[in-house]
DNA sequence: CTTTTATGGACCAATTATATACCATTTGAT
DNA sequence: ATCAAATGGTATATAATTGGTCCATAAAAG
């Protein structure tokens, strides 16, 4: 269908292109389209063609026109970080750790200082005297992930680890896996943790990003393994 | 959308700008606005046109307005930990996109569709055509990473590339750097947007992932090369 | 071929915008 | 306390804009 440079655009197309703009939050609540002939001329198309677009993107409920007006926004994207986030699943958590958090290994041997370190030590240590209590492993793991990214002193990373915190902690699937974590499972974090930290200390930033893979790919298999259940 | 210069402004666009306006926190609670004709002078629109618009703005609980007084804002926008996210810095961005878009482009060879190329395709079109419009270059460059991030379905990850594209279009050092694009960066951008593209279309996660640090480290030359100016 | 879709133009009815004038209330200086 | 300036509220006549509709034609899809 769509395949090169200045095609003409169906109804549907731009109906998809306004449809998006809304989601984007480029047009936001109770805003106005810009008229018809505007579209049509910006569009390169016909006003007609506009119209059924518009038309499409009423009965889709994004949209409400006016007569002698215009048209107006009249849809409130899910925007608000609950629904947007809250909806997350454990899988595209997975997704978003993988793509964060081996970075963030490496600009923690950039950034990181001994204080940081000594916190994350701690932190392992903790770790290592949980094997047989899921919920304070948990925690104390959560708490280094959060230390290492802190490490970057990149305030929006912190950021963002934090909002995937708040996911996390309120996954039912994710908590529940935690509860049923096995000893050989948390040693086999307690030992990747371990290699981490080792790794930014001495600051070889590829090992501890591959560390980090490992460990992420570890976590990815117990939440399978745990679906299957 | 709104590009040209002395552009009518109807009721509802007005509206538009005061409303985003109290988002942004330019105009904050208990603050009062101008005067409706110094607004309706300054708007380059009628009085009872700016009427409107404020009457609009009171029905949706933006505004107050006291007869002799004038019109007050009445509206907390909500403050989404706003705070901790718009300190980012141009660099921590970087930081931030550096961990986040290469692996992107892995998911994006995993779950992209025919649709999703289209419309990246579309966009490097959009660009190529704007050697000389660095405005117009910079929107559709958001629009083609986002556009990237749709590819990988995942709702969170999407989430976490609007947060940082707000920041980014609420920064003055990056919007200004955007102004002073030279062509021989934008003709630079241009193809590895095209590289990108076709290294996700043929399958090839980890080139395209390549690519996209290439991209990205020359997106961090030219800002630190701008802030030296 | 038939059907659907898009185009370009014209006109209508409704709404909106403009420009101006004057009133009522508040505000602040005297 | 008084007065003048500033501000929102209202009214009106006119012009401009906007969506709604219809039509003849052309192009694309099935």
């Amino acid at each position: 269908m769509n395949v090169s440079a200045d095609q003409k655009l169906g109804a549907a197309d731009i109906a998809a292109l306004i449809r998006r703009e809304i989601s984007k939050g480029g047009l936001q609540l109770h805003d106005r389209l810009p008229p018809e002939r505007v579209l049509s001329d910006s569009y390169g198309a016909a006003r007609g063609t506009v119209r059924k677009a518009l038309m499409r993107l009423e009965k889709e409920g994004f949209v409400e026109t006016r007569p002698g007006s215009g048209t107006y926004v009249v849809h409130q994207p899910d925007d608000n970080s609950a629904s947007a986030i809250e909806h997350a699943t454990p899988l595209e958590l997975m997704d978003a750790r993988f793509a964060l958090e081996p970075h963030i290994c490496r600009l923690a041997v950039l950034h990181g200082r001994q204080a940081d370190f000594d916190r994350m030590e701690e932190l392992c240590n903790r770790m290592e005297e949980c094997t047989d209590d899921p919920v304070a492993f948990s925690d104390a793991d959560t708490d280094f992930h959060r230390a290492l990214v802190e490490c970057t002193r990149n305030g929006l990373l912190i950021w963002i680890i934090d909002q995937i915190a708040t996911v996390r902690s309120e996954d039912d699937w994710t908590r529940m896996r935690h509860l049923t974590l096995d000893r050989r499972t948390i040693a086999t974090y307690n030992t990747q943790h371990r290699q981490i930290l080792n790794a930014i200390r001495t600051r070889e930033p590829e090992r501890a990003a591959n560390i980090m893979k490992e460990h992420l790919e570890t976590a990815r298999l117990s939440l399978t393994r745990a679906s299957d259940t």
